[in-house]
DNA sequence: TTGTAAGCGTTATCAA
DNA sequence: TTGATAACGCTTACAA
């Protein structure tokens, strides 16, 4: 590996000198500059930003932390981080497990922006700090150095619920997604509120509990149709699971929205041929949000509200008019 | 930051004696040992991997670099690179532009897989050497150090094509990728050659020049209805043109396949869906296949021999078995 | 069993 | 305009 020290000798000047050179100083003679410039070309000279990094402590880089491989929507948030990240001349280094929290600590990297629900309230909470804001995807974290970037789950799903309610539908089922998760929470609470108002009675046996995968939609059908009677509307808490719950009822003779109507939520790259009513969920800005904020935040802006970013409703044929009003 | 030295003055012990514990040496008292973890715990010391890094030369990490946002199934490829990976105690770093460079040179990493098309072949010969292996995905580069992992395009479009025309097909379109890929090359070059031999005549006027993206789909079918007749099947260079080209003709009224067959490539998420007869790749596979040999020839297990993989064909129903034959 | 000191590639301070 | 030198956090001979 050629250093700096190589190039220095070979010039025969002193490294502080190419250091300057590099750094685009002043103090450098120019006659000494392009001749240094062009034996660090000859070299094949490429700066060791491990050296960098240690030495002055900064790194102009984020670290962004995911997990799961499920959700191709995640693609658009790396790409909305990607953007403003590059046009900020920022880097950023992508990591998929908790091997992040090597890149996190260690000043590699200036901050970061999480999506992994693995990573732990506590251990964000003991990583933030003064010189590393760090910004929060799909939960609340009040902390003064860590920003939540949360969508709005509770309003669009109320006017979901609210829609269906209205085509005629009174007998529903819920698939939801991991309890603990606040978006998951949220979606529900919305269900239950609006189904609540409209003095719809519902029974905690026609809950399902899944994980936001296909599969645990497909088994959650599965099991409703052991049931004795069918509901109308089955809501699933995120696209992943209606899918699954649609092919079910599919593999079953069920009609989809014939026999019963499903919706989702996320408006993932299936929802719109499945044909599934669903929530969209704006996933390039939210990626271009959450870095904005960040980067923001480490060049001093400080600012940890919460953002709430908003949803809406696509209505498809997964649910009709109800005929028999 | 809390370092080995704030540990060590703590501890009243040197700071050799501190790293000795952290790296599990046996040469230090049981007694301080312990104390010594007690006090990083206590402190909440966390090593800081640059200084690591720097000394040591060696990183165990690798970096897969990509920057197409716009096909899905790259996480299910960072699925399979992250699963070999953390399966083998490597960290992984993932980019998505060339800032890649940044990360590939400055033994930050050990080895790389590289997927971006826009990382020139130059840079690549440059970087790789006895102590920096590289994967490269879908392209293949003779180079000592250089790994090549690619899929056999040529055969199952060979077949998908001699299929095609066994069910009855005579005249064609084709939607081509980026004409400098690989990748579109070979299955340009299997569609031809398979045109031949069956003594099919192919005009350069039903050659339509995309880029992977279902836009450009969209655009050569609208340009393909303007002209005086409608092949008997479009052949796509990949799902997402293919696609495109599909909404198009709905949009359109042109039945699929009633009216014109598509076939694909790639067995995106949608294909399935949308019923679209294409090759499917195994995807996680090949992540987890190019995680392997970078690792295995990381740790000395040089091979650099050239990698098939193979693909296989899925008949939905935008391609039937046509009626006039 | 523990400590001293050099060194990884870089930047920064200060002196020449 | 340039050069010596210390320092960043860590590992590792080697000495005590």
């Amino acid at each position: 590996m050629v250093g700096i020290k190589e190039v220095a000798k070979a010039a025969g000047v002193s490294i502080s000198t190419v250091s300057n050179v590099l750094n685009e100083k002043k103090n450098v003679g120019e006659e000494t500059r392009e001749r240094i410039l062009n034996i660090c070309k000859e070299m094949g000279y490429y700066p060791n930003s491990v050296g960098k990094t240690l030495k002055t402590g900064k790194s102009n880089t984020i670290v962004f932390n995911f997990s799961d491989f499920d959700r191709s929507f995640y693609l658009k948030i790396i790409n909305g981080i990607s953007d403003y990240v590059n046009d900020n001349d920022f880097d950023l280094i992508i990591c998929t497990d908790k091997s992040s929290e090597k890149y996190m600590r260690s000043n590699l990297s200036s901050g970061s922006i999480i999506l992994d629900k693995n990573m732990k309230d506590d251990t964000l909470i003991k990583i933030a700090g003064e010189n590393y804001p760090i910004v929060v995807l799909d939960r609340i974290l009040d902390n003064p150095y860590i920003k939540s970037v949360v969508v709005n789950n509770y309003d669009p799903m109320s006017e979901l619920i609210q829609g269906v309610i209205d085509r005629g539908y009174r007998h529903f089922g819920f698939v939801g997604g991991p309890e603990q998760t606040a978006d998951n929470k949220e979606r529900y609470k919305a269900f239950r509120d609006v189904l609540e108002a409209n003095r719809i009675n519902f029974q905690q046996k026609s809950y399902f509990a899944g994980d936001y995968r296909e599969k645990s939609g497909y088994t959650a059908a599965k099991i409703l149709l052991l049931s004795q009677e069918l509901p109308d509307c089955l809501v699933c808490a995120n696209d992943n699971m209606a899918i699954g719950a649609i092919k079910a009822f599919r593999d079953n003779g069920i009609r989809v929205p014939g026999d019963i109507a499903v919706t989702g939520f996320d408006n993932c790259d299936l929802a719109e041929p499945m044909g599934l009513t669903t929530v969209s969920i704006p996933n390039y800005e939210r990626g271009y949000i959450a870095a904005r904020y960040l980067i923001e935040n480490i060049r001093g802006k400080r600012n940890v509200e919460p953002f709430k970013i908003s949803a809406k409703i696509i209505w498809r044929n997964s649910v009709s008019e109800k005929k028999s009003k």
